[in-house]
DNA sequence: ATATGTGCAAACGATTTGCAACCCT
DNA sequence: AGGGTTGCAAATCGTTTGCACATAT
């Protein structure tokens, strides 16, 4: 098992949260999905294996993951938001156009992060923040 | 009369389209808000001076704007977005939590924009940009 | 004259919620 | 046993759309 998901577990069940099949599937889902799956895209995942689980319950417990620190999202243009492991690397660079994701190289992050902060009090967050920029692809389109 | 506004109803008339007493209050209403309203906020205020004109009218008339490039809009939390005018000296920190804005100094700016670009190949558009962050006041909430 | 815009109501897509049944611990 | 969790259906929120009527040029 992924460590990623015994640690999800773990703080689940820290906080007198119950592991069921549905989470474990949720969880696994996450993993095994690209970087960056949007809640549809977890759930398209679940269907082929799980298709009993319903999409409620997939909102459920990413929300549950987020308040316990697991994952975060990020807000794409159109409502959608993208979901990832909060220990996955730090800042994104989100496509305003077509979602594509890429990471902000850590040293400029932080030197971005400090100037930003003693210029405006406004804390740069870490999992939970994303640049929206234009990715190459949609940038020559 | 603003020039904005002025500048915003001659590319209305360029593009073939029409100035109609509608689309003058949206763009008053957007001159006249805060620097950041969403389109609840600006019909809101159009509600207090004309309350005949409809909110899918403010709609197409912020998205119309969109495409004549006068105006751009970031998307929050939830779904919400707050608009202003692509002059409004360029990116933004706009808080993930309540809608706050500041602006990322200029020299930051260009620098994380150049960095950026040469590691990612992801572009930081002008106007059409914003970093989520927590303000002062959400940071400590 | 005629293309463009407007009001209205109904449709949307993503996400959330109330509630009764269910099943981890 | 007992409370957290699920499935389902209905509700919500912001935004969009189809259509018949109105209007700017």
């Amino acid at each position: 098992m992924d460590d990623r998901s015994a640690e999800a577990l773990n703080r689940l069940r820290r906080v007198g949260g119950r592991v069921t099949p549905q989470r474990r599937i949720v969880i696994e889902a996450l993993i095994d999905a690209h970087p960056h799956p949007s809640a549809e895209d977890v759930a398209e995942r679940i269907a082929e294996v799980a298709p009993e689980i319903h999409l409620s319950t997939v909102y459920r417990t990413l929300n549950t993951l987020t308040e316990l620190d697991v994952i975060t999202h990020v807000h794409l243009d159109h409502g959608r938001s993208v979901y990832h492991f909060v220990d996955d690397s730090g800042p994104h660079l989100v496509c305003r156009n077509c979602g594509a994701v890429a990471h902000v190289p850590a040293d400029t992050f932080g030197a971005v992060s400090d100037e930003v902060a003693s210029a405006t009090g406004f804390t740069l967050g870490h999992g939970h923040f994303a640049w929206s920029a234009t990715c190459p692809d949609c940038t020559s389109a």
